[in-house]
RNA sequence: CGCGGGGUGGAGCAGUCUGGUAGCUCGUCAGGCUCAUAACCUGAAGGCCGUUGGUUCAAAUCCAACCCCCGCAACCA
């Protein structure tokens, strides 16, 4: 049997500024899919990284007195720390500093050059001396920008015209590629305009905090052209031939909203100039906003991933993000919202179940795993929706609807909290204990089922839940607890919160 | 008339393609249970499904017009 393989991304994030939720919103989510797919026995390459070239960089460097790269390497471990931290297992972590890289993107600039896919000519544009760099006609009209001046400057440009109606016969003849739906409606009704070529290069005299154009040393390149290889020079492109064709393209590339076109259209014309296939999706997701505003370090309203995670766990915070955002819609993150769904979902429905199943089998059976026997009808309902759940999930999971398969899972949960109501084995001991025990049987074994899914979303605490039930590495399947298996003692998987700690509050 | 998405009980969503008693989670109120993390279970209140008109025996669902909100309108990384 051949493995499935997944290859995903998230996108490498750029370093002007340290780590925020929606850094972390995008990476849990990229390793909650990694995480099942490995799960499900899939072969998967998941990658991460930094862009650290560009004028920000080398601006937010100037702030601080350093040189560029002094500043991105202070920066890296703020990134890479906080996905140890919250659990994040990608397999690589690429910055675009590394030789590695370098040498792909100017290898790849000679040959789009080579092919005559790259000319230079005048560029004439709005420039905002005060911001330096060129906007947009309409960023002008807004008169947020000061000295704004017409300049002309010698640039070298990518043929991305030459690929458009290319592009939109690929976006139309795969539905799958630009997800969710209404995001491809938008890239193609921008691709309605004529293209025009993408300006692929910055003189030095302006910007030197780039990589150095090959063939024209007064340059360096334009972020985004060297941003986006990242995707092909981590699976080994021109480096590692066989280790590229085994991952290459794709499965997923998983973005925000906010650079759909870099990736629908500058990214993907250049696969087109290499000759290289196109990922199979790209996946936009919403935002975090708190109240009605963007979250954004100018507007003060960021929320710290790790003041989340050092309170009240790592897994809370993956768990919260991962069941409040639905699809591709943006979400409000407040301290309310957060406190309630953990109290609701994990402390409540989840946490509580297995207290309720460990302490009555602690109880009547020594601690020790009783027989599931003949099942009831009642048993028999449990058990249908309990097998029907792996397979109800995984599907879920691959139309990346992440918060419906979370809720999914805790349907079965709730299901068994009101089985063991109307079964109530805490009676039914007194009277018939083979019968309890097939109940409590019954209601843990769906239990450590929905346990083992959640090993994606909270992977600790549900290592932690089938440690107790001695069901580690037990499947998706029914069956996986077996009856004899002694219970280990725990504390609360999830304690409740009880108040609104004030530092989880958006920091004025 | 630039393109696209959306308006469903207090909140967040499903249902719209394939018309036929309006569903889920949270919140509120009442009750039950007492194995459990004052948890769990049951019941109730609460909706003219944005507005108007049309098709139909029947419309949240199909058609038309209108109102409101949001996204996109490139080189911003």
């Amino acid at each position: 049997m051949t493995k499935n393989k997944f290859y995903i991304t998230t996108p490498i994030y750029y370093v002007n500024d340290t780590p925020h939720i929606g850094h972390a919103y995008t990476t849990i989510l990229a390793d909650v899919l990694a995480r099942f797919h490995r799960a499900m026995g899939d072969d998967v390459f998941f990658l991460t990284g930094l862009d650290e070239h560009g004028q920000k960089v080398q601006q937010a460097a100037e702030k601080r007195g350093l040189t560029a790269q002094a500043h991105c390497d202070d920066l890296a471990p703020r990134f890479s720390g906080l996905w140890e931290r919250l659990g994040i297992s990608n397999d690589d972590f690429i910055r675009t500093t590394q030789p590695r890289h370098v040498k792909v993107v100017q290898a790849i600039l000679e040959a789009v050059y080579a092919k005559g896919d790259i000319y230079q000519k005048e560029y004439e544009g709005l420039y905002s001396v005060a911001e330096e760099r060129f906007i947009t006609e309409k960023e002008a009209e807004s008169g947020q920008f000061r000295e704004v001046k017409k300049i002309q400057e010698k640039n070298w440009f990518f043929k991305m015209s030459a690929y458009q109606d290319r592009l939109v016969r690929y976006i139309e003849e795969n539905p799958g590629f630009i997800r969710p739906e209404h995001r491809k409606n938008e890239m193609l009704g921008f691709l309605r305009q004529p293209l025009g070529d993408l300006c692929i290069s910055r003189p030095k005299s302006r910007l030197n905090w780039g990589i150095e154009i090959p063939f024209d040393r007064d340059y360096v390149t334009y972020v985004w052209f060297d941003a986006l290889i990242n995707y092909i020079t981590a699976p080994g492109y021109l480096s590692d031939e066989a280790k590229f064709r085994r991952w290459w393209p794709v499965s997923v590339h998983l973005i925000g909203k906010d650079i759909l076109t870099t990736h629908c259209v500058y990214w993907t014309t250049m696969l087109f100039a290499l000759d290289l296939p196109l990922p199979a999706t790209i996946f936009a997701h919403g935002w975090w906003l708190t109240g009605e505003s963007k979250m954004s370090k100018s507007a003060g309203n960021v929320v710290d991933p790790l003041d989340i995670a050092s309170q009240y766990g790592v897994d809370a915070l993956r768990y919260y993000l991962m069941a409040e955002m639905v699809l591709g819609a943006d979400s409000n993150f407040t301290p309310e919202n957060f406190i309630k769904r953990y109290n609701s979902d994990l402390a409540n429905d989840f946490g509580n179940l297995l207290n309720r199943v460990s302490g009555l089998i602690g109880k009547y059976f020594d601690g020790i795993v009783p027989a599931p026997l003949e099942p009831s009808a009642d048993d028999q309902l449990i058990m249908a929706q309990g097998r029907a759940l792996g397979g109800l999930v995984s599907g879920l999971l691959k139309e990346y609807k992440v918060d419906a398969a979370i809720n999914a899972i805790m349907n079965l949960v709730r299901a068994v909290n009101k089985y063991m109501e109307v079964q109530a084995p805490w009676k039914l001991a007194k009277t018939d204990l083979p019968a309890a025990g097939r109940v409590l049987y019954t209601a843990t074994e769906a239990l450590r089922l929905a346990a083992a899914l959640l090993g994606a979303v909270i992977p600790e605490k549900s290592a932690e839940a089938l440690d107790v039930l001695g069901a580690r590495g037990t499947g998706f399947e029914w069956g996986g607890l077996r009856s004899g298996t002694r219970l280990a003692v725990h504390p609360p998987l999830f304690p409740r919160i009880e108040i609104v700690p004030v530092n989880v509050v958006p920091k004025a």
